[in-house]
DNA sequence: TTTCGTTGCCTAACGTCGTTATATATCAAC
DNA sequence: GTTGATATATAACGACGTTAGGCAACGAAA
């Protein structure tokens, strides 16, 4: 039945995604290349096509590696509103390629549908652990304004001297807002 | 001294200006190819490169135009920050690819240095009338939060019937965070 | 142990992209 | 009319994503 010796596709798909997140982290997305991606893992191109539909599939991969460690590193503070914002900030800035690949490109992962991922759900369940209301929109405002404050800090679309205060303002009318 | 007619440098650059904002508004960003545009504008490619130095060079002067419509549209409304968060928004809705060349592409504009345009600037200073303070700090935050509003919005991973409610909260928490 | 069928991988290629070197045509100046 | 400069077009280069086709390796059948 098996002719010759079946590969861990498992394993094979985690090397790709680490590779992949490497690369992009050291030199940017557009290095990230099905060649350049081969050659890290020894292989040639046609290889990671037996695991992955295209190089667009990589990056969703790599998205979805993403939103999990950002739920690990959400649970991993307190259930407080400060604590999770300066959580949520810490991982974009730790892991701005990674943060990209999970917001500002393009992306085949369904989002608001029923087949949203599981670790998409968990990373939003923790940001709506801080900050609990009826229906959710106070968890979607604060994600906005976190997310704001992410990608336009990164793309230095803001003084980098006023981050503290950006920060206690932010949290301060979150908590605020608590009666509507 | 003039071998050739020279041709209208500063017509050509507005030509393919629009053709790209034409191409991308319909086909998205990865359909605006050097090819395209010259067939756009019943050229060859090397013509182009007489007035960009490349194609992230048009993305570029595409997001400028962008900022300073941006500018317009939020001046053309009342120094209200509800008026101004509301004009905000239906400019990222209405031209969501300019909005995407200005905020979620890589960028080669200066931002935080001297040399912002001034397009930029007035874009900014638009939203600070509206939410006035001592260092800008307000204004920054109005503006993350309006950004993670309109991305988030626009790639599906906020609730749609959400929004309404969304914009009135973030309202809130804005003008009520007056004091510091 | 030999043969066969299946399966995985590599080489090579296709079409398209951004960008550039070379050649040709066009017009002002003399 | 000749000359010289310049604007444009043709053609190419290298790299990209992706795919087709051939070769080699291995388990099962004989």
């Amino acid at each position: 039945m098996s002719p010759k010796a079946s590969p861990d596709l498992a394993l094979r798909r985690l090397s790709v995604v680490l590779a992949a997140r490497e690369i992009a982290e050291s030199d940017g997305w557009p290095a990230v290349t099905m060649r350049r991606l081969a050659g890290a893992l020894g292989a040639t191109q046609p290889v990671l096509y037996t695991v992955f539909a295209g190089r667009q599939d990589v990056v969703d991969a790599v998205a979805l590696s993403g939103f999990e460690e950002l739920a690990v590193a959400l649970e991993a503070v307190e259930v407080v509103p400060m604590e999770r914002m300066q959580a949520y900030l810490r991982f974009a800035t730790a892991h701005p390629r990674l943060y990209e690949a999970m917001f500002s490109m393009p992306s085949g992962l369904p989002f608001a549908s029923d087949g949203t991922p599981g670790e998409l759900r968990r990373a939003f369940a923790a940001l709506r652990e801080a900050f609990p209301d009826k229906d959710g929109t106070r968890a979607e405002v604060a994600w906005s304004a976190l997310h704001g404050l992410a990608t336009l800090q990164h793309g230095g679309r803001l003084r980098a001297d006023l981050a503290q205060a950006r920060l206690e303002l932010t949290h301060a009318m979150l908590t605020r807002a608590e009666g509507l």
